[in-house]
DNA sequence: AGACCTTACGGCCGGCGTAACAATA
DNA sequence: TATTGTTACGCCGGCCGTAAGGTCT
């Protein structure tokens, strides 16, 4: 019976072009190329290679065999990879989702509510999710808008509203709303890890230039120590308050807050029934 | 490291269902493939099987690995397979003809001249002929015409005409030439083993009707013991001579007298030259 | 009771490395 | 002399079959 070990020793000849240096590449003895290569000889029944005394090359036969043994090793090892992907994506739940913030409940929830389950998540662009849904790369993913897709199901999953943090000594810090025009043109701080939430400051405040940290721990320090503005969002002001020295003043631009909603494909909808179930309660 | 024993036992327990089943059919003992089904197993890192206290089945992990099974075993069964056809197809010499007889001088030739070949012949119609020699089925073709195809070579290799053979009490047994025409309507014995020349008698004697024999021997025997005409040639005359009790008669018709060519494909030319030039000093 | 899977035990085949040899560049 | 391939020899890991045990139908 012909093995893959020896298909292996047969491509190693291949690719180094003697049996003493394949045998070094393989970490084994050169007398054993040479018997592996004689009893895969005669499982073919047919030679495999032009001996002289000291060499040894591939005839034609050898030269197709060598060839085959590469495309069988290159299937096996498919075939392994292909397994094992199954099996990790069997018990990995995977959300995309477009902020940072929706992210953390759904995590929370998911792990809560698959116990063993390997929960990835990770923030992209909504359109990289979409695909990424379609493709298979993500079960769930958070998007800032309703989808409009027949294969998609969705709930919601709660709002975000973003708002200015002034410095006291900031002249619109005693203002009950502002315009983000009204803000345009003055430097901010921002945090780099904020999603789709990109594209509204570029958007309304084009004469801004914003400073962005992507450490956390850094924004937090330069808030701190600057009278620079920056935004927060209700999400962490309920759970940290206030930046220590700011007012925070909402953003009455209607964009500045979204409903968020959970979307997977229909067919995929069974397997994240209760992730969904958890957010349906909440309504 | 993986081995394509386990890939067969992980196959057969695929197709048979369970571990006893697969293993009467690989004629091994059943613990021994629970044994290599665990090794598999812990090779691939991720279980493949849902198992009961005494039933084991696939899982989707399972499903996955004994379809990719399936796959790298018949593309092994293909290594074996296509190093063994080419093999053999490098000391092989295989010979399609129009017609049995200039096989005779081909294969003796080709024994002769290529020692330890193998020299396989086999009859059939032109249009086959020349596909198999494009195709690679057959290295040399004899045809029964000059071939005008600019890729291929060819040499002259010999004639062969066509006799009747009357018995002496035959109204046209003193004739010095026959037309076919005259005798058509007339019933004749005839060889199966003719190759193209079927159609020669089939064209110019629509009337007649053929015994055909598929034995040598029963042909002889019936020519012998029969009033019913018959065809030679002047192969087997020079050969066996005319059948007893018969006279020979030219066939007038020019289709009664052919000359073969043998062909062979430009860039095979290289590898069957010395059987072309045995015809070519003949000339 | 019969079918099925698993574990335990001991035998033995075969692949392995070491060593020694032959041939070539 | 260094490199390469082959042969001989003995070790030992691992695969195998037998036997025994447990579960389910």
């Amino acid at each position: 019976m012909i093995e893959l070990y020896q298909l292996e020793q047969l491509a190693a000849f291949a690719q180094y072009g003697t049996l003493s240096r394949a045998a070094e590449e393989l970490h084994i003895s050169q007398p054993t190329l040479t018997r592996s290569m004689q009893k895969l000889e005669s499982e073919f029944g047919v030679p495999l290679f032009h001996r002289t005394k000291n060499r040894m090359e591939f005839n034609e036969n050898g030269m197709l065999a060598a060839e085959y043994a590469k495309k069988v090793l290159e299937q096996t090892q498919n075939m392994l990879d292909g397994v094992r992907a199954l099996d990790r994506a069997s018990h990995t739940i995977s959300i995309g989702s477009c902020a940072p913030m929706p992210v953390l409940t759904a995590v929370q929830n998911a792990t809560r509510l698959y116990a063993g389950m390997t929960i990835s998540s990770e923030c992209t662009d909504c359109e990289p999710l979409v695909e990424g849904l379609t493709s298979g790369l993500y079960q769930v993913i958070i998007l800032p808008y309703q989808p409009d897709d027949k294969e998609l199901c969705f709930v919601e999953a709660g709002t975000e509203t973003l708002y200015f943090a002034l410095p006291s000594s900031h002249h619109f810090a005693g203002r009950d709303g502002l315009y983000m025009k009204e803000m345009d043109g003055e430097n901010m701080l921002l945090y780099a890890d904020i999603g789709f939430w990109h594209s509204l400051p570029e958007q309304k405040m084009p004469h801004s230039r914003f400073l962005v940290q992507n450490e956390r721990f850094a924004l937090e320090e330069l808030v701190a120590s600057s009278v620079l503005p920056c935004f927060v969002s209700d999400i962490t002001l309920k759970t940290d308050g206030p930046p220590p020295g700011r007012t925070v003043v909402p953003i009455l631009d209607s964009e500045a807050k979204v409903t968020y909603y959970m979307v997977c494909l229909k067919n995929t909808f069974p397997k994240v029934k209760k992730l969904f179930s958890a957010y349906a309660e909440n309504l």
